[in-house]
RNA sequence: CGGGAUGUGGCGCAGCUUGGUAGCGCACUUCGUUCGGGACGAAGGGGCCGCAGGUUCGAAUCCUGUCAUCCCGACCA
């Protein structure tokens, strides 16, 4: 392609809408415009990209015996009803984009395909025989996110590879999730990215077991925990360790403390010589449902930890069965209870013995018992501090037992950098930034239950299917290369997935002899099979120059002075390996060596 | 949804305090000189100053409303 026709249209200053480096590159440099916010046209450079990208997949997926279709992208609600996600992703803060066609009928457009295709399923795979199977699409994906930001990293409008298994029993779906872990390594790495697979939370896809593959990067949104040796990484939101050991609190008995206007745990160790360690923080919370009333949530937790939002998420809808989905789950607020907490109660002195009959009944406050759940940080203390449910006191010396019933025990803590590995407690865990292009999940029977795919199976029983699914995010896999792989010059692209191999510049488009050479290389190339940009452009060498630089072509050859000699220069962009001047038959043949 | 900021040619910005009918750099067009790291000169084209009201003889500028975009947060007393 001559890149007097290629439509290049390149920014010399950044654009004030971009604040990482993907976003403002991928701007300037011609790859891409965005039309509203998290929505973006892809400009054929980028679309040649995502194309390489694409390629890559396919061949990976042909390897796990994957099969490529094409899914709807406008889907009904009653799908979404069956499997109960249709409030959780159109209700509260829910991340589908929904509508009424004409016949008033209520329709989503597809954040991701479980429903679908496990209806598909359901018509088609009926016998053990035809098990197992793998779909997988490469399309666009549609999500109202509650902020889209950071150009392609989290747009409303995004290209994803979603591939979904259908399995006769558990252990062939082990087997499937396995070979995709290693699809998933390798496809990471033929597009020349750095990736790590991390333990993750599975989130509203649900299910057991699930990993991301994220690619790290200063500009990452999620914070992955990992040990020194290798052996454990985790997703923040997942992560377990052990909490630093507790210092031990020695008295007698219990007593009563007066502690006026100390409503922090900071301000109540500072005023008495306390460790956080040795006090009990208790955090009243209000989940809100889909198909229930709302639900006060009492957590207890060790004072000097931080509750996992994730963590508790989960547990709490894992303990109400009946109440549909998750809306939200934030602080209980004074503002809840008209009057506040009976009794009086003040909010900042509530110990874990707070009564149910304290908390007013209602819809705003919660109905049914509080559910309340500590933290084994806070369940393992002998003895503790904490609010004794009056203003201006504490207890020290409570206990487990005495003060109340232990609450159930859940890990709700959120793993700190630095906390001691569970595996190896001389390990210690590291914080990395990465950015999550990949996630694998062993969803077991969840939707195939829910929307009754169930096979037959070598005994005639019938069963329902058990179920993998397995995303790469295709459009933010781009963006990731190039927080990874970038220099001030611009973007250099690894090979393998740079929209053009090899640029060839030509300095003086004026000089015949210089044209005539560039042009026979580029049409050498071009026979060959190799992906190359000729810069035809009448323009100043230095401008071709930084345009090359910025796009992030890997190869450059420059056609200049020397061509009366028959030579070139090649530069090495992404491999950093300098320039050489060379004859144009050296170079030509170093680059058809690349391309074999 | 809450908080903050910003809306002025395609991009980046000034002008607004103190009202007088719009400017700079880049980009674009033409001509000339230049020609290996975003050249120089000359001449051009392109703007409902986000939108709607209001104040005023007169509004990009002041007032009110509204919309949009970007950033922070969706945090534990």
């Amino acid at each position: 392609m001559r890149v007097s026709r290629l439509m290049l249209v390149t920014l010399r200053d950044d654009p004030a809408e971009a604040e990482i480096t993907s976003h403002k590159l991928l701007l300037r440099a011609g790859y891409m415009r965005r039309l509203a916010p998290g929505i973006f046209a892809y400009l054929p450079l980028l679309w040649r990209v995502l194309q390489k990208i694409s390629a890559i997949i396919r061949e990976e997926m042909a390897e796990v015996d994957a099969l490529e279709t094409l899914l709807p992208q406008l889907q009904p609600a009653d799908l979404w009803r069956r499997s109960g996600r249709w409030d959780g992703y159109t209700a509260g803060e829910g991340i589908m984009f929904h509508l009424i066609d004409r016949q008033e009928r209520a329709m989503g457009l597809g954040p991701t395909h479980e429903e679908v295709v496990t209806e598909l399923a359901a018509d088609l795979l009926r016998s053990y025989r035809q098990l197992p199977v793998c779909l997988y699409q490469i399309q666009t994906k549609f999500r109202d996110e509650i902020r889209p930001r950071f150009g392609l990293m989290r747009g409303r409008e995004f290209i994803m590879k979603d591939a979904y298994s259908f399995h006769a029993d558990e252990a062939c779906l082990r087997r499937t999730y396995a070979a995709m872990d290693g699809a998933y390594r390798r496809i990471f790495e033929r597009c020349g990215l750095r990736a790590v697979a991390v333990e993750a939370d599975s989130g509203a896809i649900g299910g057991s077991a699930s990993q991301e593959f994220m690619v790290t990067a200063e500009a990452g949104e999620d914070l992955i925990l990992a040990s020194p040796d290798g052996r454990y990484a985790a997703n923040q939101e997942r992560a377990v360790s052990l909490p630093p050991p507790a210092v031990p609190l020695e008295v007698e008995g219990l007593r009563t403390l007066a502690t006026p206007g100390q409503t922090s745990i900071e301000e109540l160790c500072a005023a008495h010589g306390f460790d956080p360690t040795q006090t009990v923080k208790v955090l009243l919370l209000l989940a809100r449902f889909a198909a229930a009333p709302a639900r006060a949530v009492l957590v207890c937790l060790r004072g000097d930890q931080q509750l996992n939002e994730v963590k508790l998420a989960n547990a709490v809808t894992a303990r109400c069965p009946d109440a549909g989905a998750l809306l939200e789950i934030g602080p209980l607020l004074p503002d809840h209870l008209a009057g506040g907490l009976a009794g009086g109660v003040p909010f900042g002195s509530v110990g874990p013995h707070l009564e149910d009959a304290l908390l007013p009944k209602g819809e705003a406050s919660g109905a049914g018992p509080v559910l309340r759940l500590a933290d084994s940080s806070a369940a393992e203390l002998e003895a503790f501090v904490c609010g004794a449910n009056r203003e201006g006191e504490h207890l020290v010396g409570a206990r487990w037992g005495e003060l109340c019933p232990l609450p159930e025990v859940v890990d709700l803590r959120a793993a700190q950098p630095g906390d001691r590995c569970l595996h190896d407690p001389f390990q210690r865990l590291e914080a990395a930034r990465g950015i999550e292009v990949g996630h694998i999940f062993q969803l077991g029977r969840k939707y195939s239950e829910a929307l009754e795919a169930r096979f037959t199976d070598e005994t005639g029983r019938e069963e329902p299917l058990w179920m993998g699914c397995y995303g790469i995010g295709v459009s933010r896999l781009a963006a990731a290369a190039v927080e990874q792989h970038h220099d001030a010059d611009g973007i250099r692209w690894p090979l393998a997935i740079a929209p053009y191999a090899v640029i060839i510049v030509i300095a003086s488009s004026q000089d015949p002899v210089q044209v005539a050479l560039a042009e026979r290389l580029y049409g050498d190339l071009g026979r060959a099979g190799i992906d190359v940009l000729l810069d035809d452009r009448p323009e100043r060498a230095g401008v071709k120059f930084k345009d090359a630089d910025l796009i992030g072509i890997p190869w450059r050859l420059v056609v200049g002075r020397s061509a009366a000699e028959g030579r070139v220069e090649l530069v090495d962009r992404s491999g950093g390996g300098g320039r050489q001047d060379l004859s144009a038959e050296e170079a030509l043949e170093r680059l058809l060596r690349l391309h074999a």
